[in-house]
DNA sequence: TTTCCTTTGAAGCGA
DNA sequence: TCGCTTCAAAGGAAA
């Protein structure tokens, strides 16, 4: 990822080192911003309430239109805040980047996704992945404001739907079709009773026909797959059943790169015919860090954005919210040897911060130290020149932290041209994912993996 | 039915 | 501050 050392040169290594929107230290834009938050999120909420107050009552009686109209207005005035400021936040956004792709994946332009071509039906009839199309649509979108003008369409879903799942929906607001709910403490005008609000990623078209919960907000079984839509709407196959009501889950903003991939997973399959997502992953992986710095930063700048959004909108939610949710065995399969007495130190320990010129790339990046790896024999794999490992395998027990981003022979590091061609390829290098996969184990997975990849590449 | 794989980035937490 | 862990998406494969 591009970013600049402190001599103002590139070092494209470290991720810590990158182009941080973390802090995004630009003022001008957190003003610019946060006058959209605030206003506008006080708008929503503002609108909100109105309409949580219509709809928690007798929604608005038709007896009643002068309220029917504010509501409706309020909807409007936040719809049209919203769009502009995703649009302000788009409009600079290399257009060529998307439309040319044929994708319409990407978020700005997922507009044939299923749910809008055919209303609910494909969300309903077909295997969905949670909640959002599987090739990728982005909550973080389609503002279409013709898509507001027909709010029929949400009657796809069953009545008992939303109230199975803890969602409230006034029937007179078919623009906004899905609440979700309000953070702790977060708006707390709002009745219990009302308990949700949309939230802005959500106001997108394909949320707008299928009445779907945003993706941040599902409910959670504890198991990804069984969290997804198709699972929600079990409760209609199997009316007979009592589910539970489960706690709707916020579920984290993606970064930059899941937005890449979100957005590119469909064109690598369509070019490389493969299915396994892991072997996805290695190409999608390799072809974002040959990814310009340019098309790096705009996914970083709608990372940025999702994440603003989400703290708005869920101040009290935190990422460890949702650890444990999913069974893990990280803990188990990552014995640090760290914990290992007799264990090597690793740069820092052993050169000291006075001698980080002899640190390897990695401790100079604060990744983990290839050399303390090597010491453990576990990868003893050639150091680029910068330290980096080139095609360490990973340890077995997960390849990401023995070999992290940092350490991979980017396409701005090391091999550029290997690394771009490798990414422009349906393949992982073979200098390292391949190679890496090749090494785990025996019968390993990965191993399967990369001979999918390979089966990929040479067809 | 559940977990794993695989990727990068963000965030949380303990030391 | 650093290092580690977990989760976010995806869907086929394996247990």
């Amino acid at each position: 990822m591009p970013q600049m050392n402190s001599a103002g040169e590139d070092d494209l290594g470290a991720s810590d080192e990158m182009i941080s929107f973390k802090d995004e230290g630009d003022q001008e834009e957190k003003i610019r911003e946060s006058a959209f938050t605030e206003r506008d999120l006080a708008d929503l909420k503002s609108s909100l309430v109105n309409e949580s107050e219509v709809s928690s009552h007798p929604r608005v009686p038709e007896s009643h239109p002068e309220a029917m109209r504010r509501t409706q207005d309020a909807q409007l005035v936040y719809q049209d805040k919203l769009t502009d400021h995703m649009e302000d936040g788009v409009k600079h956004q290399d257009e060529g980047m998307y439309k040319g792709s044929g994708y319409p994946s990407y978020p700005f332009l997922m507009l044939s996704d299923p749910y809008l071509s055919n209303g609910s039906v494909s969300a309903l009839s077909s295997k969905v992945p949670v909640v959002q199309p599987s090739h990728g649509v982005h909550p973080l979108i389609p503002y279409n404001n013709e898509s507001f003008s027909h709010g029929s369409h949400s009657t796809h879903l069953p009545a008992d739907l939303n109230q199975k799942q803890g969602v409230h929906r006034p029937a007179q607001t078919a623009d906004i079709p899905t609440f979700y709910p309000l953070p702790s403490g977060g708006v707390g005008q709002i009745s219990p009773s009302v308990g949700w609000f949309p939230h802005p990623l959500m106001l997108s078209p394909s949320m707008h026909t299928t009445g779907i919960p945003h993706p941040a907000i599902i409910p959670h079984s504890g198991n990804k797959d069984i969290d997804c839509y198709e699972r929600n709407m079990k409760p209609h196959s199997e009316p007979k059943r009592e589910r539970e009501p489960k706690k709707p889950t916020i579920k984290k903003p993606l970064n930059a790169f899941m937005l890449y991939m979100k957005e590119m997973r469909a064109k690598v399959i369509a070019e490389c015919t493969l299915k396994e997502s892991a072997a996805i992953n290695q190409i999608l992986g390799r072809r974002w860090h040959a990814l310009s710095r340019e098309e790096q930063s705009k996914y970083y700048e709608l990372a940025r954005k999702e994440r603003q959004l989400h703290m708005q909108l869920y101040p009290g939610w935190s990422a460890r919210d949702n650890y444990g949710k999913r069974k893990r065995r990280t803990r188990e399969k990552h014995q640090d040897s760290s914990s290992d007495p007799g264990s090597p130190k690793k740069c820092r320990a052993r050169f000291g911060l006075n001698q980080q010129t002899d640190w390897c790339g990695p401790c100079r990046r604060k990744k983990k130290c290839i050399r303390y790896l090597q010491g453990e024999g576990r990868c003893g794999s050639p150091v680029s020149s910068d330290g980096s490992a080139i095609d360490s395998p990973p340890s077995p027990l997960n390849s990401r932290h023995s070999m992290p981003s940092s350490a991979y022979p980017t396409a701005k590091l090391s091999s550029p041209a290997d690394s771009v061609q490798s990414a422009q390829s349906c393949s992982p290098s073979s200098s390292s994912s391949t190679v890496r996969s090749s090494l785990i184990s025996p019968g390993y997975k990965g191993a399967f993996l990369s001979q999918t990849v390979n089966a990929s590449e040479n067809s």
